[in-house]
DNA sequence: CAATTATAGTTAGTCGTCTAACTATAATTG
DNA sequence: CAATTATAGTTAGACGACTAACTATAATTG
């Protein structure tokens, strides 16, 4: 293996390493019954004033449309989303937050800033700003060349 | 939300499309039957010139040992480790790779080196390089934190 | 415009991870 | 040194992600 590839491996590694971490610390702030996949799709939806798509949701989250009927279906059952069908093609859904989504958005959002709180404390933000350019143009030339 | 707490929203949220992007398509680059755990795990084991436990591997790679022992079963049944008793301590077990487990590794990190060198030659590796010094100096902390 | 192909969403079944609970051995301590 | 506590590894069962295969509707095309 030369040095070309040790790169890569080497920052892939970090980031498996790292999303299995921010996992396991998130769930442990995050309300028991909010996993981190419910909790990044009211984040998209509480942003829109419109309704989305299932098939929207998943793009928009990399995961394959089966699992976010999934989802969806659990989100549904607690009654965080509406869901109805859609006019304008019979094949589709349409997707919105409700207040009590909203409700328990927040709150998750509070228990993770407390989190959050805690490493910016110690370990302060600039590694994470330093980091934040490159994972972008990463993350969206891999998104895009597919 | 504040920026503060927006700041590392976007970061994590980056590190999990990340992660799932690389996931999938080194899974599709990978020979069939080898997964990345078991990637991930052989290369380890194929630096290290003494035995290593379950435990101390659990540990490298932030998985439970429960997974560790789930992974290493796939991983002797195809004879690529070698497992024994630890003479000095009955609980534990030995690990070593044996030929065939690093047979099996070359010829994965080759499937993984084409994939790799189609994504440098179009971005390049400078993002690579520029993101693996705060991400490294990150996950060190969260490892650490805990 | 009928037939084909593509797309939206779901269901069924597999896999890898997790937690909880267990056995066995080692280390600690009153 | 017997009793307690900690550690190594496993088993069982839950969960979320995946792929393959399905239904239903939309779009395309010969």
């Amino acid at each position: 293996m030369n040095n070309h590839e040790n790169i890569f491996m080497n920052f892939f590694k970090e980031i498996f390493t790292l999303e299995q971490l921010a996992r396991n610390r998130m769930e442990r702030a995050l309300p028991s019954d909010m996993k981190i996949s419910h909790f990044t799709t009211l984040s998209y939806l509480v942003k829109r004033d419109t309704p989305s798509s299932p098939a929207e949701l998943a793009s928009a989250f990399q995961v394959t449309r089966p699992t976010m009927t999934n989802t969806l279906q659990k989100l549904e059952a607690r009654n965080y989303i509406q869901v109805s069908a859609d006019a304008a093609d019979g094949r589709g859904k349409l997707i919105i937050i409700t207040q009590e989504g909203r409700n328990a958005f927040f709150t998750a959002v509070q228990a993770l800033s407390e989190m959050f709180g805690d490493v910016a404390n110690t370990i302060g933000e600039e590694p994470f700003k330093e980091a934040l350019i490159p994972l972008t143009q990463i993350r969206t030339f891999m998104d895009s060349y597919r």
